[in-house]
DNA sequence: GTGGTCTAGACCACC
DNA sequence: GTGGTCTAGACCACA
């Protein structure tokens, strides 16, 4: 798996994680990967990983059971849209409007960026 | 001032001189604050600041003087919307389709959600 | 059943069958579930179980007889209440008044907590 | 330092740092021990403080600024209070009720046992 | 086998 | 100097 250089490879793997989840290739309830299973698919030390599951879990959206494995929660898909669709109107819609509006992006155009 | 704590200050210093810019109140040729003055002002190390006016300098946004002060380049103004366009259609506009795919924003709600 | 995470389940599973003891459900001397049963009943492993069943045992409580059964010893009652205060007082004890006095909870409020 | 064996260090560390902030020994707004200076101190490795201190800032008990140090919040003290108070109700007060009865202490014990 | 914690040591960006 | 992340490797309790 490759990583981007600016943002933390846990919080990469979080993404990843949450991606998984939200296509159901990770179905809620289901037992998803151990900690070194993960760590050895994707290169990555187990610690790592750990700290990815560790957040995840912070978040209500998988839990850990030791001994056992590792299983997303019964919620985890709508409790993820919550938390990106939060982040996004809060921390990103704003800076997209204040940089279109800085560089004079009308939605018209914003539309034709998107439909390409 | 208040910074965010995921992005380095440094570089939110420069989006707000940046900013300073491009609504004029940092005109074109003009001479801006020094160093000391703009780390005393937004409560910060004068090393971080020093840092941000070299890289804006090494963008051609800025000059320094020696001895004499720090100046906005005669053409900061087009520099700066020419580098944030192509910064947002690289890097910032394909992270916010997926994202909007993933939440089932459509261009419609999107609209809704700017025009507030 | 429902068990804390913070404490490794084979101890709740001891708790468990110590208050079984205690509230006479389980009397002296008579033939309890046996390992397979409780696994069952519970929802947990059996190795899990045989882990607090060994446990138990090695406090005398109960006594394990080989193809016949599992059996609560004759002054498992006494035994376990001596355990349990000795505990109590040992450990439980000393924390609990630390926490108070960092809380300012005095006697007087306990006494209200408790009567509720 | 010395620690218990049952729980975690840094879990431990946790307590020690909420003490001294309740004690006022780390006054809320003020600049605490660096992370390397605290493992220093304890003996304990970098990274164990780091995940003591981060939890403490997941709590809003302290805040880490990078380059500059660890402060403590400004409502630090009376978040550990209230954080305290909540897990002594929800956790250890029914715990404790529950084993005096069946150990058969009443509140006239354990008040003697309080004031010894 | 699993999760959970800890150490040792390294590198980075930042102030 | 500071926080922050990552690796490598180890040990433990638990199922």
């Amino acid at each position: 798996m490759e990583f981007n250089k600016n943002k933390s490879i846990y919080l990469q793997i979080v993404d990843f994680i949450n991606e998984k989840i939200l296509t159901g290739e990770f179905p809620e309830g289901a037992k998803i990967m151990s900690v070194r299973e993960m760590a050895g698919m994707i290169g990555v030390n187990p610690n790592t990983v750990m700290r990815s599951y560790t957040y995840l879990q912070e978040e209500d959206i998988i839990y850990l059971k030791r001994g056992i494995g590792v299983f997303v929660s019964i919620h985890a898909s709508a409790k993820i849209k919550k938390n990106l669709k939060k982040a996004f109107l809060k921390n990103e819609l704003p800076a997209i409007i204040k940089k279109m509006k800085m560089l004079n992006i009308d939605i018209d155009e914003l539309n034709k960026l998107l439909n390409k």
